[in-house]
DNA sequence: AGTCAAGTTGTAATTTTACTACATTTGATG
DNA sequence: CATCAAATGTAGTAAAATTACAACTTGACT
């Protein structure tokens, strides 16, 4: 976990001056990496040893190894997940706050992808007859977006925010459809029914989905995209973001898989797009 | 630049006893930020000095110093921009070579954006009797997302991802709305038609699109959004993410305008979807 | 209030680590 | 093969981090 972030947590279990470290620490991350012990002691008005104490209470082997780990932290393009918006924040913090959590989760969200269940994913895609994608209230526009995509390979896709149609879509599904369904927390009632629906109809049902959720149950394989949410804000922001680069991710293997033929198709649709827009150069 | 990288380009900069070093470090940089340079010397059977020699080549003030930049770039999560997948790549790079290009191009995006322009927008749309979202293709899903977030606030939103609809409601807007025009190229001649309706009927028309493009000409005010897009896939992938990420920047700036009552409107909001949604411990 | 124990913090000595100055080696060139 | 510059290593020095221990807080219980 990143060490900055179990700085700002851990607050409980530091004493009075180790606190005064993590204060120091977190308002100038960048000095302290490049900084000696008896420096940052000072800063902190605090001795060298209880320094080299806060260093060892956050599990590091020591003061070096410590700046090791804040060094990572501060890597470019690794920002924390745990930056709030607060009250207070003007637009340049909120707009990079959000940003950089944004970022944090994708980091997260590939973590606890299962590659092996992306690849037979995509098998199973390349093989269907019919793709459904379905979705409710912010997934809803995560199945949009999976239409768009998907419309481009020449394959029958499907897709309905419309609970009815969802249903009757499924109601008439086969053997060699695959329905994908999407839902951040996967207790959505009525996409656990319509998941329950296409099973009866013998369709692959894909989740997109937490695990061990009711809807992750019904399905026939999942994708489980576990994302830390900040749920300050009552929005889904996050886990929306990690399903559409997961869509990316299975739009990409589909296309690898199908070759470099299909990938001059996907030229040609594009090419259609030309029509409809004011050229480059006329600007 | 990454260190790592930089030790193989500098391959020619570094001397015999050197290059042993690269060696050593390049086949095993984990061990290397863990190790003294007494140590990183045994292995590379040169002696400390040339260790320190080594690291001063790169730049770099001392072994210490070289540890911390070396760390950076073995931090998790650091993407590279220029990641882009190939024919042969299997699932698993090619899962982490999105993502990574995804987490690379927010970051490209966050820099490109003004935050004077933001918070004008933020101020606008929290005044605006009425709020149209519109994209397509690719941007419609978009457009579809922010409907999803704004909804919420409980103020008149729209969205139509059909060009009629689009027109029409444009032709009926007055001068207390607000139109946002979602495109990543900005080049779709219906959109810019749909500008010029809305601004000819006094509506602020706010584009999120790229700049100096057709579209940003007819805005009252333009978000412009530079992404690296990965244009091998011919498909849109990275543009969208960032111009979700946009959009929830623009729904945490109007809640926190609207202050702290208005956050328990939402909680309210979330709250009543409890009722479609199976208990989170009945599981 | 006084005492004691547990926890916290600092001082000073010790050990480890990195760096510098200088000596030696290497290898290329006339 | 003599010479010189570049490369490498040795040994000493300086700096940094860690340890052991002493002094000081804090708060619970008599």
């Amino acid at each position: 976990m990143n060490i900055l972030e179990k700085i700002s947590q851990s607050q409980a279990l530091f004493s009075k001056s180790e606190r005064k470290v993590a204060e120091v620490i977190l308002a100038n991350p960048q000095t302290a990496i490049h900084s000696s012990i008896a420096t940052l002691a000072k800063m902190s008005n605090v001795s060298e040893p209880t320094v080299n104490r806060f260093c060892r209470r956050l599990d590091t082997k020591g003061f070096p190894d410590f700046k090791l780990h804040l060094a990572q932290s501060l890597a470019n393009g690794t920002p924390y997940v745990n930056r709030h918006v607060e009250e207070s924040d003007g637009p340049d913090e909120y707009t990079k706050k959000i940003f950089e959590s944004t970022m944090a989760a994708l980091e997260v969200a590939r973590q606890s992808l299962d590659v092996n269940i992306i690849n037979r994913v995509v098998d199973l895609l390349t093989q269907a007859q019919k793709i459904s994608f379905f979705g409710l209230g912010a997934s809803a526009s995560v199945a949009h977006d999976a239409l768009n995509k998907f419309f481009r390979f020449n394959v029958p896709v499907v897709y309905f925010d419309d609970i009815l149609m969802q249903r009757m879509s499924c109601m008439n599904s086969s053997e060699e459809d695959v329905v994908v369904l999407i839902s951040h927390t996967g207790r959505t009632k009525s996409l656990v029914e319509i998941a329950q629906i296409a099973r009866g109809n013998d369709a692959t049902v894909i989740g997109i989905t937490s695990k061990d959720s009711p809807l992750a149950k019904e399905c026939s394989l999942v994708i489980s995209l576990d994302v830390p949410e900040d749920t300050d804000m009552y929005m889904p922001m996050a886990s929306r973001i990690a399903q559409l680069t997961l869509i990316d991710v299975l739009a990409t293997g589909f296309t690898l898989r199908r070759g470099t033929k299909f990938r001059e198709n996907l030229k040609r649709v594009k090419d259609t797009l030309r029509e409809s827009r004011y050229d480059k150069k006329q600007q």
